[in-house]
DNA sequence: TTGAAAGCGCTAACAC
DNA sequence: GTGTTAGCGCTTTCAA
């Protein structure tokens, strides 16, 4: 019940203090305030003291505000991320915002929508002066890369890339990924393999299946059935009961991502009673952390996200000192997870850690 | 291949424009500028013509950071979430992300500690001079608190309540919920009973535990094996291994959140090979998407998370205009919703919608 | 080390 | 309807 040293009024204090009130009440320059508060600047101990007691007692913050204003630094970075339950995204953006918020940034969050284009939150974005735009699995036109790149606005791609090389991107190794894992279910002898789409115009979907015919393509392997599951649950559901409805299913499917795989797996359980695993494989890519449930037991190929959000934090960090960076398209390795879902080959299989991993021959061997 | 309008440097133009070079190129006043890019401000349609040209060809973007400065509003929305996996924190933020956005409000980011006290946190936020702060399952010093309500600083609380009544919250029917699952599991001639508990010291665990025995003792059931998973997997994980290892291991499990719940199911199922819903019945708190996929097909007790940010941002908006508003504790009434992972009493489901809910005897019949 | 003064880019009176 | 003039709360020269 300690009365307000400053003033009795009834009215409750309505804005914060500023610096100028607290140079009064101290008995110094308003400038010996900022001093006293900007890590670094020369202040003698006394001043200190006498700054900081004044401060106190009148709960004063500086304004980033008005210091964003004068610096020309928000200490913000800009996050887009799509608006979907794909648990993936969860992980990222969890340790996107732990990482910055260890080197003195904040996140600014964007739901992008998954479909449109995310241009017009972009515009938005810029309007905080945000130091940075991260941008977890959304897409950007080039026209906007340019602007951004123009205005010295460092811009980085997670989990997908742009067309041309003008952004500079973090991304798992999809390509080699998914090849691998068509070599995976090829050694596993399966015959009749599907494929189950993310968004067709996404540079991770694309990769994926590139990949994934690719690898297919080196036993001869020509014929894949191919659904789009857009990278949703409602889709997916859609395309997977289709599939399995077929008087001649696959005896193996590729899904684009780990969140379609455990859509599909569901499916085929609870609602075609079918054993994953032994009746009809499914794979994912991803690793998420269901994945590793035992109920799921997906196998899969991995994206470390945090090795690949630790990338992105670098990525930034270069742009934000540099003059100019090259746009690197960096490739987070990552490693086929030899979990129940799928058939396991007869050879290949090692143990990696405290898991089970597979490698083609042509990797096999390889020291890293 | 337009060549840049205003000078033809070497150097790429470093810095955004601003209204006053804007006002320049179109032979203008700043403050007309300024009004060309404020809603509802008059402007004759030749002048808006004249500075949209000239703010075209500089790309410029009016400040939000100079604007907030003097206008006080930072159109911020401070967002506290707990950094776990649960799903729910994932719908949650999605859901306020959107919702603030129509508003025309962005969402600052905050991934609070779900163990420690998130005010060093809290304290960073301020600085930023956010119009409010919403926390996701996070606790609050009174102490903070007191300092937000004297700053006329909006704070809810979503998912979790104070002690004491000084700041709004958002929450489901924790009580009434954990009850009514006592008396679903109670109806379905259940016999040794167990909870698990969630963070001891959050007020939803409080409030669910509390609610289930009150439901238990009713029949006068006193003996519940309690076990402790802090709302977290490997935890949870831990407990429910103990608690299916006992010589006389429950019949019926409640755990005080679904993403608990749907650890434990897995467990059950792929370490004990128990058929969930007839070896053991497992019930869990906020019917998150996952809870409806058949693989699960838990049985819990709803919370509307659309409708609970729905709430939030009405209160939020209310602090926002009004001078003082009372400190409402708000419970959003959700459903238990009845799937397999629980066996199903003989009387008291019925269908409702696409789904099948239950309600004890007390309740049935009462209109809304 | 400290203080005075000049803005950062914008909004908001206020005149015209 | 438009321009002029003060600031918003802070950092940053520059002198003292």
């Amino acid at each position: 019940m300690k009365p307000d040293p400053v003033k009795m009024d009834a009215e409750p204090e309505r804005r914060p203090a500023t610096a100028y009130e607290v140079a009064e009440l101290a008995g110094v320059s308003q400038s010996a305030v900022s001093r006293v508060f900007t890590p670094g600047a020369s202040v003698s101990a006394a001043m200190r003291e006498k700054v900081q007691d004044a401060a106190q007692q009148l709960g004063y913050r500086p304004n980033l505000v008005a210091r964003s204003l004068i610096t020309r630094r928000s200490s913000l970075i800009g996050v887009a991320v799509p608006g979907t339950a794909n648990p993936f995204y969860q992980a990222a953006l969890d340790a996107l915002s732990t990482s910055f918020a260890r080197i003195g940034y904040r996140v600014l969050l964007f739901t992008s929508d998954p479909l449109a284009g995310s241009d017009p939150i972009l515009e938005e974005v810029l309007r905080y002066r945000v130091d940075a735009l991260v941008l977890i699995s959304t897409s950007l036109s080039s026209h906007f890369a340019d602007e951004c790149l123009q205005q010295g606005l460092p811009v980085v791609m997670l989990n997908r890339k742009t067309d041309g090389d003008s952004v500079p991107s973090v991304a798992g190794d999809n390509r080699r990924g998914a090849k691998e894992l068509a070599a995976f279910l090829l050694a596993g002898k399966h015959r009749r393999f599907a494929y189950v789409a993310g968004l067709e115009h996404s540079s991770t979907n694309r990769d994926r299946e590139a990949g994934f015919l690719e690898g297919l393509a080196e036993r001869k392997i020509r014929h894949v059935e191919r659904v789009v599951g857009n990278y949703s649950a409602g889709d997916t559901e859609l395309v997977v009961r289709k599939l399995l409805s077929s008087t001649t299913p696959p005896d193996a499917i590729f899904c684009a991502n780990d969140y379609m795989a455990l859509v599909a797996i569901n499916l085929a359980r609870a609602e075609f009673q079918l054993n994953v695993g032994t009746d009809v494989s499914i794979v994912g890519f991803d690793d998420i952390e269901m994945a590793r449930w035992p109920i799921f037991g997906l196998t899969t190929y991995s994206q470390p996200v945090k090795v690949m959000v630790q990338r992105v934090v670098q990525v930034v960090q270069r742009q934000l000192s540099a003059a100019v960076v090259p746009a690197v398209q960096h490739i987070v390795d990552g490693e086929l997870i030899v979990r129940g879902s799928a058939r396991v080959p007869q050879t290949g299989v090692v143990r990696s850690a405290d898991q089970w991993t597979w490698h083609s021959r042509k990797h096999r061997g390889i020291s890293r």
